[in-house]
DNA sequence: TATCTTGAAGAAATCGGTTTCGCCTATTAT
DNA sequence: ATAATAGGCGAAACCGATTTCTTCAAGATA
């Protein structure tokens, strides 16, 4: 048990070359004449050699590993998104770590440090403090200095910061979904869910508003409820309260999330009342819970394809000394499915 | 712009120390006076010095790094794995690196050699080629010579190969499954989902047979239904096809995970029954969606802190030596919610 | 008192690659 | 014909830690 472990050195012997050609064959940024290249290709088969990552980023001083922190991975979107960085990286020969920082600050704390040991070339942070509203000088001064030695993408705003950001265009999305609901008769739109010092959720209620305020419908502020979380749960709640309240019902509302969405949806039901017959419901960020709940939701989510190589590029970009664009928008994508009705009709 | 990296020699230089003090300070195995411990930590503070992982990974013949692949981690079933497996993992001081094979047999040989390359301590394998039950001669080689080099924990069955074992047990899970439903007055039971030549698949049919028998219950070949997948869809088709056929209807359906019986859900549905009044659905794994979806599902799930504990802690007893047991099993939790009816009040 | 341990710490080798430097040879330009 | 340039390649330095040797001093044991 226990193969000798080859390295270079071997292989060097063994074709009667140096090392250093051993090397300049497995990196290919030097010329080889065909007679050697050839030896030690056949070697480098013969014993399924793999150049140690270590020491290769050692004397290279680049990783090629991309660190990924996120809240959680088991939060759909997050998984799409490291699914989508994993094969944007992997295309061009980079690995991603990713981390879950379960939206606790002394975990992120250290999980940015063991991905700092690691040297990683580069991080994309998604979620955490960065989507807070307020940005916490602490915070801020923190990034800049990761930002410092490596480069930082986050999507989020993070003023101050010297961070890529790569953003989800949420102004764009929220536009297209009133124009949906509105343009399929509904007047009485409730926005649901989210806290308002989360900078995707302020962004969202501030074009909610603009949108009413452009067709001409008054804003009611009751229809614009605050949870404090993004759950299944706070949805569920935050519908109740609204079926308690002497408010008159919406014929839409929008759900901050999927989950979200999953919640009011199961409160609409409890009350006895049919999706989308007698309330519509649709939803931001159309994961994967969109397309099997029942009904399946409209939502609008975005080309997680293109944010995926968008967060990569822009991060290897940086990498290479390239100056990739300091902000880029992510374009929204609205999928209609089942969950809204054109009450017009 | 990009502050010095600093580095062990400089942290010695300042201290008056060896490079080897500030290494023994560091590593922590082996003795140092106070003074100099002292003098070295300060300075580690101060600059806030994080040691190199890939040099110290060189130098110590360890990379504190586990490999994890999974075939999809939009899966809710292996995102929930790859957080527990962090958890355990980082406990224990060592990285967990995540992989997707897709099923794909390229990406999977592609990430195989990436985690080779960054030379994981260990490999945890979940889905892929390991859980189908033909073991293929060239697949149990291949598992066997990387089992040769580092530990391989795999959740699955692959006979002949030298890798430690974790598995759920699917026996007892489809035990318990079946005296719930035999116990609610079941007798009509179909289990629906999932290939044959899948080992988990498998056993589970074995054992939904033996408990039929065990209780009297005559075996209808019909009521095990096979489909190609595991997703959404093929619970979808797999119902509409029951429906389709003569068969008497069965009064309770197994599904083989959650999203199976999420298809199976809207089938029902579709066709105008209800759940649990009219058919009683149950499933496997018990991941967030049988929480989530509408009935939330009686679904029976694993330990899943335990099984992350289990395969994170026998690859590092297998790292340090230790003699782990090869073959260890994950027993099953049963949570009772909506979507199954005692039909015999 | 002489000898044996044990603790503390530096020098230097090592891990396995990449990269710079310099040398030699073969073209190509002058 | 000669200088200039480029290709091929080995020697050796280097990346930043750990670890093995050694040395030396201090405390324990005979």
């Amino acid at each position: 048990m226990g193969k000798e472990r080859v390295s270079i050195y071997r292989i060097a012997e063994e074709a009667g070359v140096s090392p250093a050609t051993v090397s300049r064959v497995l990196t290919g940024n030097a010329n080889v004449s065909d007679e050697k290249r050839m030896r030690v290709e056949e070697l480098i088969q013969k014993y399924d050699f793999r150049p140690n990552a270590m020491a290769r980023g050692l004397s290279s001083t680049q990783s090629k590993i991309i660190g990924l922190l996120v809240p959680d991975i088991r939060n759909p979107f997050f998984a799409m998104m490291a699914v989508e960085c994993e094969r944007a990286a992997s295309n061009k020969g980079y690995i991603l770590l990713v981390s879950n920082s379960m939206s606790n600050m002394e975990l992120e704390e250290y999980h940015l440090q063991k991905m700092f040991e690691q040297r990683v070339d580069a991080l994309i942070l998604m979620g955490g403090k960065v989507d807070e509203l307020v940005s916490d000088e602490e915070y801020v001064e923190k990034m800049n200095q990761i930002s410092d030695s490596i480069p930082v993408v986050i999507t989020g705003k993070l003023d101050g910061s010297d961070c890529y950001q790569v953003n989800i265009d949420e102004a764009q999305a929220t536009d297209r979904l009133m124009e949906y609901l509105i343009s399929n008769g509904h007047r009485k739109i409730c926005i649901m869910g989210g806290r308002k010092d989360v900078n995707s959720t302020y962004a969202k209620r501030i074009r909610y508003r603009s949108n009413l305020r452009k067709y001409g419908i008054p804003i009611q502020a009751e229809y614009i409820v605050e949870t404090q979380g993004y759950s299944l749960e706070c949805g569920y709640e935050a519908m109740n309260n609204l079926f308690d309240s002497n408010l008159e019902l919406p014929s839409a509302v929008i759900a901050i999330n999927d989950f979200t969405a999953l919640g009011i949806v199961q409160s609409i039901r409890q009350h006895s009342y049919r999706i989308p017959e007698d309330i519509s419901v649709v939803s931001f960020d159309n994961t994967f819970i969109a397309d099997t709940c029942t009904p399946r939701l409209t939502s609008i989510g975005y080309n997680y394809d293109l944010f995926g190589d968008t967060l990569v590029e822009t991060a290897i970009s940086a990498i290479e000394g390239n100056n990739p664009p300091r902000l880029q928008l992510i374009p929204p994508e609205l999928v209609i499915r089942e969950s809204c009705r054109n009450i017009m009709q």
